[in-house]
DNA sequence: AAAATACTGCTAATAATTTAGCACTATGCT
DNA sequence: AGCATAGTGCTAAATTATTAGCAGTATTTT
């Protein structure tokens, strides 16, 4: 399976924009990126993430509309995996810690009530 | 600043390896990275990752140890607001779920008590 | 139906990255 | 002291990534 790892800066660029905002056409993902090359350049770049595997993409009247090759709960799993892995020595509470940020009260209430649903489930579940 | 988006691929995998096991020599990088290029490159990538700003390094001998130009504590608070944007549309609800994953009871007792304290304080902050 | 617009594929040039080798210096060992 | 080992800096070559342009085709607009 094609890994995100080996992207080059523009590749992981423009997986970024799909990442983000699901299937999308060249156009958006050119007009997405800060900074852009030529719609051209973008276009080359699609080409070869889709020949690398690292992108779909399907026609939609005239033009394609390119989406992840990898499911995006796959993805994110890969990347919470690597985060926690590099950046927290493998530590979940550091790391939620660092998601919940020196602002918790940011948080919605709904964000709030299911973050504690969530941990009351695994200590539940623990015994 | 130096941004870890701008890291080519090798680059990135180098500062991955110095963020991981912290300080450490050019030769425990070369022997972290996995399909590693020769000594020599490991080596060259490292003074390109210094002259940019990205690196530090202090001689330890007739050596030098690298260590991260960027403290860990800011490296982790980017890595996880990217993570959050581009993986998750900005929920930290949904983050911290795949945080946790499917696999709640892997957490250690001390990790889950920990959790628990961070959600309830954040909840008590918000009144 | 003709013109204008918005795509695609392909190709070639340029720029950046990655690589390894060489010459040299310092340390540790016998 | 002399040899082996482990570093460093520098440099040049090879590979990979990035870029933009051109030719062609489909769609939309007038």
């Amino acid at each position: 399976m094609a890994k995100r790892e080996q992207l080059s800066r523009r590749e992981r660029q423009i997986v970024d924009v799909v990442l983000e905002q699901g299937e999308c056409s060249a156009r958006e993902i050119h007009t997405a990126i800060p900074n852009a090359p030529s719609y051209s350049s973008v276009r080359a770049l699609l080409a070869i993430l889709v020949k690398k595997g690292h992108l779909l993409h399907r026609s939609d009247g005239p033009r394609y509309l390119y989406s992840l090759a990898e499911s995006r709960s796959k993805a994110q799993e890969n990347a919470v995996s690597r985060l926690l892995k590099v950046f927290f020595g493998g530590s979940r509470s550091a790391a939620v810690s660092a998601l919940l940020g020196k602002d918790g009260e940011r948080l919605s209430d709904d964000e709030l009530d299911e973050l504690a649903r969530l941990v009351e489930k695994a200590q539940q579940r623990r015994g």
